[in-house]
DNA sequence: AGCTGTGAATATGTTCACAGCG
DNA sequence: CGCTGTGAACATATTCACAGCT
């Protein structure tokens, strides 16, 4: 299978979510301009992105909306349930628990990890908070696969790597640090600091 | 000016952290190869992205720390002081504000606004809450350029276009929505549940 | 000799333009 | 005739390779 580009999966997912506040009743068809339109591309742009993965759409009407939400879905691995382990039971996480596109989307927070010990064992949204000592028990005992991490920046490169061994395969890593873990495992870096300089950059000019 | 592209300035924001972490006093001096070690880049890649604003360099010696840092400080804007608005007295907001390396930067958040009136009026991490009729007046008493949209989806682009003529320059949105702003409005969207999806992605194949 | 600065070569991603199906 | 699917053209970003300074 060919690679694809980072930038295509985040418009497949935008496709996800304009084709989803469509009303199927009114209009079963949809055709790359009107996409494009609603996620801001251009309709050669989501020809281009959609028929990497076949072609589904049908000549001289456009894409039925559908079964292409379905196919999308499937491809971006959105029809399946996702464990997901939360370290550090800070204001991140808890942001991102918070977040309803977050459950919808399949993501569900099944541990909430920290290694305060007035934090561990309170209530944090729901779901009690556990020490990361537990760590690689929970993620073998709950099949997790992707982790949430939002730890101070020190230890970040070392609870990542502790996770991979234990069968994490995919991190949000919130931490401004470089991550060491095995080629397999894959790393999105968030770093809020860094979206406000590239503010910061582009008015400074 | 020739454009930056925006990878560049991700990769300058980079440098400035691993600068930041060099004791000068032990090496004043470092080279293009050992900064690509450090930043997970190329020696390649670090000569072209400083040479794009001159040359600070020295020929078989390196890069001098402490004028390369001053000086990629001055190119991100980090000397200047950023107050910034947050709109939306939630959690992300409340996580960007306990973020240490944001006031780090010199984002000084000056205004928490919100439109629930159980809200305004309450203490917000030592800030007291506003009410987001009064965005217009505070943007222009307290010079404040730079925006953090953090509001539910639907209210997003009326607050942004309100923000942007009243003299909001730049925008990090949280709101899964397009903004509809001019031109010359630089907006930064910041969409976890999208980065949590390209992680499934890359998990489905 | 070591390392920068940079044009040239390559790789990657986007847009164009049109053949061909419905 | 409208709209998809796609090779070809273009634009952009990265890597190579080496001349030239220290």
């Amino acid at each position: 299978m060919p690679r694809v580009p980072d930038s295509a999966v985040r418009r497949l997912s935008l496709y996800v979510r304009c084709l989803e506040g469509i009303d199927t009743a009114a209009t079963s068809t949809i055709s790359s301009r009107d996409l494009a339109t609603a996620a801001g591309t251009t309709a050669a742009q989501v020809r281009k992105d959609l028929s990497r993965f076949g072609s589904f759409g049908k000549r001289g009407l456009g894409y039925p909306v559908d079964p292409l939400l379905e196919r999308l879905r499937t491809i971006l691995g959105l029809n399946a349930e996702w464990p997901v382990m939360v370290v550090g039971a800070g204001r991140i996480g808890s942001a991102l628990h918070a977040y309803p596109y977050f459950r919808e989307r399949g993501f569900r927070i099944v541990a909430v990890l920290d290694d305060d010990p007035v934090k561990v064992g309170s209530e944090w949204n729901g779901t009690t908070v556990e020490h990361v000592d537990q760590m690689e028990a929970i993620i073998c005992d709950r099949g997790v696969k992707l982790l949430v991490l939002a730890v101070p920046a020190p230890a970040a490169s070392g609870v990542a790597l502790r996770a991979a061994r234990a069968g994490i395969r995919g991190i949000l890593n919130f931490a401004p640090a470089r991550l060491e873990v095995p080629d397999e495992v894959v790393v999105n870096d968030v770093n809020l600091a860094l979206e406000m300089e590239a503010l910061a950059f582009a008015l400074s000019r």
